[in-house]
DNA sequence: ACTTTTCGGCACGGTGCGTGCCGTTAGGCG
DNA sequence: CGCCTAACGGCACGCACCGTGCCGAAAAGT
């Protein structure tokens, strides 16, 4: 999104990143617009508008900084035990700042603009999506899921509900919803018929 | 949300309201803002401020009065059927005016504001859960469902999923998405084993 | 040293917000 | 019936942010 500058861009636009990031993190939702930005990066508004077109932009950009999301499942062959621990290693970090108020600017923005929506979805709710869809394949092939059923959609809903939790609602994504989440999983999907998965 | 004016404002705000509705019909998301309102009713801003704090409530109303959402499901004795005729009758009006616009302004600024974000979910997917609940623990005692399973979070799921993608992604609910989601539904909770019911 | 391009700073018109202050008008009351 | 009070429409304000244009300065490339 961002097309490198010529000369002295590279730095300036490494800063104006951070800059957003800390906007995000000391002022939250509110503080994140263009004028902030470049009277806090001390930056005349046409240096954010050489590189970014739009705030989204800028916002996606920035988000990528930090979207690292440790998003790499473990594979402990307990598939279980590897979504819990990564629903509850990601979900936090999702809402804390910088990544929380970065993403709801955008989701407040994408509300207006069915473009970013699905930029918004593809740089970042997609690999979320793929990866979980790849730790349950890989579940499903070691026997520990029921063969012969497509589970795209299953890794849609497990994902789907979390983020339903923090963006729609005011409820939060604690262990019991985790576990809850799971155990309709592993009902569904799980190998061995359903008492013991269903428990806890 | 909105106090009774003392004499001459009942019908104006019947009227705000419609107005307001209308706007979301005609030019979407983007023509929802107090002036625009204002000047499409021929009527200061006071005229608006005095009845609601905000544009928020103002949607809030707004919504209410279309929100009808002809929620009532059916029971037919096959629950499967039933939510499947709820799902695809009632996403759809989600999705098209003036609901759709009404509810992508008040996503948007929820994104701001907590107490709305808590207040959206009071007023609207809450019901939503709650009625689809109260089927499926019917479905339970009729029967067709598992017994001694707290149904509770599997509705949110089942809400949540649609509300997942028409809000956050760009992909439809249809007809597939609805069928799969109660493939898993059905086979996490159904009564007999998996292979019927993760048919279809 | 000279050119090119980015840079910060400033100002502009435009839009929407929320709040004042008019003079007007409708509804309720005596 | 006429008065009085409250809601009304219209207008203007200061504020904030948008996106753009123009300046002279400074840095990068030659």
């Amino acid at each position: 999104m961002a097309e490198e500058p010529r000369r002295r861009g590279a730095a300036r636009t490494d800063e104006l990143l951070r800059t957003t990031l800390e906007l995000a993190t000391e002022r939250g939702y509110t503080g994140l617009n263009i004028e902030t930005v470049a009277r806090r990066a001390g930056v005349g508004k046409h240096t954010i508008y050489r590189r970014w077109p739009s705030m989204a932009a800028l916002l996606l950009d920035a988000l990528s900084r930090v979207w690292t999301t440790d998003l790499d499942y473990h594979d402990t062959g307990d598939v279980r035990a590897d979504l819990r621990e990564q629903f509850l290693r990601s979900v936090p970090a999702l809402a804390e700042p910088p990544i929380g108020p970065v993403y709801r600017a955008l989701i407040a923005e994408a509300q207006a603009d069915e473009t970013l929506r699905a930029t918004l979805h593809d740089r970042f709710l997609r690999t979320v999506e793929e990866r979980t869809l790849a730790r349950i394949v890989q579940a499903q092939r070691a026997g520990e899921l029921v063969a012969d059923v497509d589970l795209t959609f299953p890794a849609e809903v497990l994902c789907g509900t979390l983020y339903y939790r923090y963006l729609l609602s005011t409820r939060v994504a604690d262990e019991k919803t985790v576990d809850a989440l799971l155990d309709m999983f592993m009902a569904a999907y799980g190998r061995q018929p359903s008492a013991s998965s269903r428990s806890r």
